[in-house]
DNA sequence: TGGGTAAATATGTCCGGACAAATTTTAGGT
DNA sequence: ACCTAAAATTTGTCCGGACATATTTACCCA
């Protein structure tokens, strides 16, 4: 092994030195639990300074595939580049994808054991009452109708059933107000299907129409189910946009 | 300022400047869009090397906040460190939802310009001929469908047109290998909407059927659109999943 | 054989320098 | 006023060096 080159057009020669290591690395040349070479070997082998080393050696932690300690060595940790891509939000208002001054008109309140539909989303608490919430959420005019909503809140926050009226935010923010608990995971599951005759009648078509369904699950810190909503968007009125932006090193060929 | 110091326990030199310069930005003395004083004026202003400087400029551009450029500067382009809920991936590949060995069957490849049903999503270069490729990606079995594509390929890479009938992967995959070039963002758009005859005959089915449509647009790293691919997935065989997770500090803002 | 200490090793921080490449600014000409 | 080319500026790549810090190894003693 020598010198990378470095004419016109060519990677910077730490850019090729660890795509060689990368190589090395996936055909298990250097395993995972291996140290790499010192960081000196490296400097010999290549034939260029530290810092160029150093930068190759950064790529492949970064990527994730090595980390490094002082005293230690270069140690593989991964055979395979996970890179990363991550749509992130402020917060989960950006999740619904409307606008948040919209309104959220509400049609009944009741505790209720959540009918077949939810109940695969709910694991072991699939028998209990929940506190039974539905709706239909508005633009900013009071009229025009965005989706039909179906909420299943956890019982322990049974409370804040007297809120409800007054809730022109979401209800889960409510939830977590209230009672001090932070949603840290949402799962959400987007599918198209028929809408249901009710949930059209809601939403002022007397036909037949199609949906979106949005099933969102929101969970505390312990796991634990706080919230689930089932939401029904008119589909011909929704549609929904997410930008992935690639984090940490680039992925390797 | 000086030399910040670096006794026993304190954090380095490159890491307190760091420190510093994300407070001045998120106290808006270098507003969005303004560029960083030059690399040398701050290490005259800091009194360290250049290395100390790159360093912490190195740290405020994986932060987000800062984007260099070779000749130009230092720009800040966010004040604040981003992000609460995530969404990430190990790679693109999960972004589809269908297993990784289901096969795309080419049926036709063209120069083309886009349809008008794409053209909005390409900015200025909507006139432009681009790589078409068409075809449906069947389940391992070659045989049960998934979904209807067309893919729009920025004709810079159109060299790829005779590796084409080999793809087992995904096309981009293929413009990574064959041109170096990396994805770094990608916009997604999820609709649902009737499906063309023309689709749902390649997809078995002799009636008007649902779809969900699946827009995806691939930047590249100087924000280049390298290629769309537009899916249609009969909507009953057809669900979008993803999981949030809560990153950094709680609380809203 | 096990424990403690010193020495060796390997990476981390930081300095200074030189040249390359990309961008911006300046100067000159029409 | 606009355009083009040259010069200046700014960051990127890469070199060599020195000292600090964390870890590992070697050695000695009970």
């Amino acid at each position: 092994m020598s010198k990378p080159a470095t004419a016109a057009g060519d990677l910077p020669r730490y850019h090729q030195i660890s795509n060689i290591l990368t190589e090395r690395i996936e055909l298990g040349k250097y395993a995972i639990g291996d140290l790499l070479p010192t960081e000196q070997d490296l400097c010999a082998e290549f034939d260029v300074s530290r810092y160029t080393i150093r930068e190759a050696l950064r790529r492949l932690t970064e990527a994730g595939l090595v980390r490094r300690r002082q005293g230690s060595g270069s140690q593989v940790v991964a055979n395979k580049v996970p890179a990363n891509f991550v749509h992130s939000m402020r917060s989960l208002s950006e999740l619904f994808q409307y606008a948040s001054d919209t309104v959220f008109k509400i049609t009944a309140v009741e505790m209720q054991v959540p009918e077949p539909e939810v109940q695969p989303y709910l694991g072991e608490t699939a028998d209990e009452p929940w506190l039974y919430v539905e709706g239909v959420r508005l633009e900013a005019d009071g009229r025009t109708p965005i989706a039909f909503s179906r909420v299943f809140i956890n019982r322990e926050f049974e409370g804040i059933a007297g809120d409800l009226p007054s809730v022109g935010g979401t209800i889960f923010r409510l939830i977590e107000q209230r009672y001090g608990v932070t949603v840290e995971d949402v799962e959400q599951e987007i599918r198209a299907e028929p809408m249901g005759k009710y949930a059209a009648k809601l939403l002022g078509s007397s036909t037949r129409i199609w949906a979106v369904r949005v099933i969102r699950r929101y969970f505390g810190e312990d796991g634990k189910i706080l919230q689930i909503s089932v939401n029904y968007h008119p589909a011909d009125r929704f549609s929904y946009s997410m930008h992935l932006r690639r984090e940490g090193a680039k992925g390797w060929v």
